[in-house]
RNA sequence: GGCCCGUUGGUGAAGUGGUUUAACACACAUGCCUUUCACGCAUGCAUUCAUGGGUUCAAAUCCCGUACGGGUCACCA
């Protein structure tokens, strides 16, 4: 049996959404699942989208990952070259092979001219099809034109009738009509490949035996069975997985939340917590489990049970995957990993000190930079909401309970834990308040804040000066 | 508009003709626990699988129509 080979073949924008992620991470495990490779190609033959350092970017991106790459732009193999625009003589070898074969022709239509032919199908309502005029061009005329200099571009052949059956693992046997196609540009007047012809070339050249991909290209699937088919070439094995959709249910864009993995890791989510929820959008194992290691993922996959519908992302379970990720980091990590984020000024802080505050938050932050938000009672005046405002108003045993605390706490002449313990007891035997009314009122009143971790811990924290300044 | 695809709770989903009075997880709600919140634990949350027909002794599961959603029709990928 011929070695498995999966590619991720991204533009090289320099942005990578969740979406493009998660077809990266199925191919990624298909690969291993079959012990085959992993190919990075960059797919560049538009030059105007280029972005510098894109390519080093996505290898960031898929390292942070975990991700091995086995054959890529950095290290190339006997496949290469990776990088489209340096396999440009490639291309044009093989449209003219079509040419030759009768397959493909040589279109000098102008783009006023297809400007032209595109209104008039407007007007009449019709999609634009291409009439495929400069197919019947004399021979004469051709090698005048090409002599002359005339820009040209190659086109692929349709057939006029006739269906076209494009299988796919997810989805079947699709019938596409041969008529709708359109006889599509392969290589643009820049001598540039378009995407679709420059595909099935480099797949079929660098052995790929499955090709992941959105669902967006599955209409497209028929007319590269037709260049298969005109090449005599065997096909690669389809999946075709259905798209990832915003909070709101909508496409996802940079405006559509954070929905790119670098934002997603500046945010403080773990990769692993990323690629760990993402697997589970669209698919689902065998096995009722959620929380899969990389090994395991790789164990578990099944390319046959990725959903046909699209599914929306939501935060709110990578919250979840996350803080399950953090609270099973070993704590000498998770300070290192946390302080990356770790904003707030410490400058006549001990490091003993800081260690503490933020260990007693690493089992309640679903990501890095929320520990900011939730410390940022240590180091600033904070202001009342009013939930807490209205809960110190609630009672009038309030105010008796924050006046006896006050004097427990001036009175501790060795600050530990232990003794603040002792305050509190004191405070709730002397004023009979218990529960939510004797530790809410100091909570609020010290933190500002109505959740926390241990209230001992935290006052330990905030320090006996500051605490009596704030009852 | 033509063509293609999809539709199980707020979200991810299991389920492929009978053990499903639809699993599990997130979220949400409630309760318990701890000297409070949180954490943790427990319980609840779709009488129903977009909808209308049909096939069948039996359908979320098979067939047809309808609605809704999405995709695609570039010298962009």
């Amino acid at each position: 049996m011929m070695k498995v080979r999966t590619r991720f073949a991204p533009s090289p924008t320099g942005f990578m959404h969740i979406g493009n992620l998660r077809t990266a991470i199925f191919e990624y495990l298909l690969a291993k699942k079959y012990d085959g490779d992993f190919i990075l190609r960059i797919e560049d033959t538009d030059q105007e989208r280029k972005v510098e350092g894109a390519i080093d970017f996505i290898y960031d991106t898929l390292n942070l990952c975990g991700f091995k790459i086995d054959e890529g732009p950095n290290n190339e193999k006997e496949y290469g070259p990776y990088i489209q625009s340096e396999r440009k003589d490639i291309y044009k070898k093989y449209a003219l092979e079509l040419v030759e074969k009768g397959k493909a022709y040589y279109c000098f239509c102008s783009e006023e001219e297809l400007e032209e032919m595109r209104t008039r199908a407007n007007e009449r309502k019709k999609p634009f099809l291409y009439d495929g005029r400069c197919s019947r061009l004399s021979k004469e005329k051709i090698e005048e034109n090409l002599k002359n200099g005339v820009p040209y571009v190659i086109r692929q052949k349709m057939p006029k009738e006739g269906i076209t059956i494009v299988e796919d693992v997810i989805y079947g046997k699709i019938k596409i009509e041969n008529s709708i196609l359109d006889d599509q540009i392969l290589l643009k007047s820049d001598g540039f490949p378009t995407y679709n012809f420059a595909n099935v070339i480099d797949d079929h050249l660098m052995d790929i035996t499955h090709v992941i991909r959105g669902k967006e290209y599955l209409d497209q699937t028929a007319k590269y069975n037709l260049l298969y088919e005109a090449f005599g070439w065997e096909k690669p094995k389809y999946i075709h997985v259905a798209m990832v959709l915003g909070e709101d249910g909508t496409k996802l864009s940079k405006r559509n939340g954070d929905a790119s993995f670098m934002d997603l890791y500046h945010q403080g989510y773990l990769p692993e917590a990323i690629v760990n929820y993402l697997v589970l959008l669209g698919w689902s194992p065998k096995e009722n489990k959620e929380i899969f290691s990389m090994d395991e993922l790789i164990q578990n996959f099944d390319e046959t049970r990725i959903s046909k519908s699209s599914s929306s992302y939501d935060v709110k379970k990578l919250n979840w995957f996350n803080a399950h990720y953090i609270k099973e980091m070993a704590n000498q990590k998770y300070l290192e990993w946390i302080k990356q984020y770790f904003k707030q000024d410490t400058l006549n802080k001990t490091e003993e000190w800081v260690n503490k505050l933020l260990l007693i938050y690493k089992d309640h932050i679903s990501y890095g930079m929320e520990i900011n938000e939730v410390t940022e009672s240590f180091f600033k005046e904070y202001s009342l909401s009013e939930e807490c405002q209205e809960f110190l108003n609630s009672d009038n045993m309030i105010n008796d309970v924050l006046a006896c605390f006050k004097e427990e706490i001036a009175s501790i002449k060795d600050w530990n834990e232990e003794n603040i313990n002792t305050a509190i007891s004191n405070t709730k035997e002397k004023t009979g308040a218990k529960g939510k009314l004797l530790f809410m009122p100091i909570r609020i009143k010290t933190s500002g804040l109505m959740h926390g971790p241990e209230l001992a811990d935290t006052l330990y924290l905030i320090g006996q000066e500051e605490i009596l300044k704030r009852l």
